[in-house]
DNA sequence: CAGAATCCTATACGATACTG
DNA sequence: CAGTATCGTATAGGATTCTG
């Protein structure tokens, strides 16, 4: 669960440009590999942390875990447990994550005109 | 100009999930600190190297320079030299990117909405 | 099941100096 | 002006083990 030293420059940074720039503060929210990948997962409705796991096998309990907390303390992802043997632990989109629903549908859809969009140029014919 | 060691595991997941994931492929374009960022202000017009870098002054050379020649890789940003003395760069957005415009805008306004959220939740009054 | 703790590596980023 | 090169540090992320 390492530990951040806010007085890093680069943590200055972080925090200079999102006081600037709405696009950085949206980054420090939701960038890095995999929290926009949880929210959009989450977006198909209410889901346990095994299944999230599930659904995203790349990801390890780590980053699982860890983001998870980030999300939640930056009021993204509810957290409800039910303290039964064995635990279960249900996250969901609070409103706030959930006005950015278009915002990820957006950019699925862009990926995916992307992806096919660069495939074109990759098989180009080669002659003229 | 670092390089990056193709076969490590990091890597190899970002690979996985871009493949299955159409968020995990737009974060590794737009992704990071700054990228977003420096395409987020060239949508006000092109803007030459030194403009940008006036704009986001947070940003070091390094990244300014490293990011823009990946965002030029990714076919989202064009590249116009005018070899005088001095040498004249214009950085414009390619229509990739344009179509990433109604995102990159709608992620500001979402981030405005946003901190205005977290600035009532700490400023509420303590007592009930 | 849902995680926390520990340890480790790779990479992202910053600072600075240099160049056509 | 518009970068590149080199070096150093901090953080992101992975592997593994442990626990209520």
């Amino acid at each position: 669960m390492t530990k951040v030293k806010e007085q890093s420059t680069r943590n200055q940074n972080k925090g200079i440009s999102e006081l600037s720039c709405p696009i950085t503060y949206v980054m420090n929210k939701i960038g890095g590999n995999w929290k926009a990948t949880i929210l959009y997962y989450l977006m198909s409705g209410p889901k346990r942390y095994s299944e999230l796991k599930k659904l995203i096998p790349a990801i390890t309990e780590k980053m699982l875990a860890q983001h998870l907390k980030q999300l939640k303390e930056d009021n993204l992802v509810f957290k409800k447990e039910e303290q039964l043997k064995p635990p279960i632990t249900i996250y969901s989109l609070t409103p706030a994550a959930d006005e950015l629903r278009p915002i990820l549908m957006a950019m699925a859809d862009w990926a995916i005109k992307d992806n096919k969009r660069v495939q074109d140029l990759m098989t180009e014919p080669i002659e003229k």
